[in-house]
DNA sequence: CAAGCTTGGCTAAGTGGCTTAGCTTTAAGG
DNA sequence: CCTTAAAGCTAAGCCACTTAGCCAAGCTTG
């Protein structure tokens, strides 16, 4: 039996690639195996089980995420940075179907690398909202509004949920523009 | 061999208690029959399967979140409505968390009852928009836009997704609060 | 270079889901 | 009372995940 040469790494991105390929919830350690060539108890040489793979599956579609939400707000401010960053954000969700969802899991503490990159990921959300002057408790609420408003869009639209003919690409961005407005304006606590 | 006496709604019912007890995940046949008291086959004599019985729990979860934000905005108007049905959205998402993920499934088109809530649904959202003066394409984009923060928002609270001690109840009423400015301000396309 | 050890592969086997096939019995209706 | 549709059952198969335990590849070290 020749050596395939698996190792973590190698087997959480090929899951990430099958996983883009046939959905989330098709992703299983049965295909994933036959896709490397060897057999699916083999797998657990590199992975702990099917609940490990999908953490690290997170940990490494955070990352990615996180990664191209600071760099499409680096050298932008204000509605320009938001928009940058609601487009890289759908952007991702789009080219990523598999990896996305995983993006929404909470950070296994023992996991530095998942937790750092979550952290990554709010703190470029942060830095945004610093341009609009919110700050503290303000930023905290604004930041879970354009999480919710930007993940239940690109779930809806990834559930087919926006039955009407209407573009979607135009929803999206009424919707960023109104979260621009509403961001000038937010209502504040004084947190 | 005692009859139970089931049919397609007690089983349909009793798999919504379950799902809000235990999670929709967790959520099995296996579990459901033998909490009504039947052997795992016989459920076929109900539903056509795992899948179908999914499907089913999604047209009554959809006719009662539509039921509650309709009965929730009645009577009521502009930020007034929009803040009430808001709040019965939340509020059927915490109380019913095994239900509440099937709301956002498609309809099968051949099950009628499942089209005319989501309809329901839609349309109730889409009286409340009337009030700010919202129509054609502008209510298509608006109500894609609530949509999404309230799912978004009650998604990730469910799942856990709200990390930092700032109150979510003081978070998502600044989430509407947001929406209804954004609503009012709302960048109009004329459509 | 050989010996030995670590490690990555394997097969076998068990659990727990869902599903189908086919039998039995209930109980409703003529 | 007899018939029959339907509601229950057992048995068996599929597919997913997981664990146990074996074997060989290939590195390390004397």
């Amino acid at each position: 039996m020749p050596r395939v040469g698996l190792n973590q790494q190698t087997v959480v991105r090929e899951a990430a690639r099958l996983a883009d390929e046939v959905g989330f919830e098709q992703l299983t350690l049965a295909a994933l195996a036959s896709r490397l060539g060897v057999a699916l108890p083999s797998l657990y040489k590199h992975v702990r089980g099917a609940d490990a793979l999908t953490q690290k599956l997170a940990a490494l579609a955070t990352a990615e995420l996180a990664t191209e939400m600071t760099t499409a707000a680096v050298g932008r401010s204000g509605g320009d940075a938001l928009r940058a960053m609601a487009d890289a954000y759908r952007g991702y969700a789009l080219r990523h179907p598999g990896r996305y969802p995983t993006t929404q899991r909470v950070p296994d503490p023992a996991d530095e690398e998942h937790v750092a990159a979550g952290e990554r990921a709010v703190g470029a959300v942060f830095a945004v909202l610093r341009g609009y002057g919110l700050t503290g408790d303000d930023a905290v609420d604004a930041t879970r509004a354009l999480r919710s408003a930007l993940h239940g869009f690109v779930t809806l639209e990834a559930a087919g949920g926006f039955g009407l003919p209407r573009d979607v690409d135009r929803s999206y961005h009424q919707l960023v523009a109104s979260m621009d407005i509403s961001f000038r304006s937010w209502p504040r606590t004084g947190g």
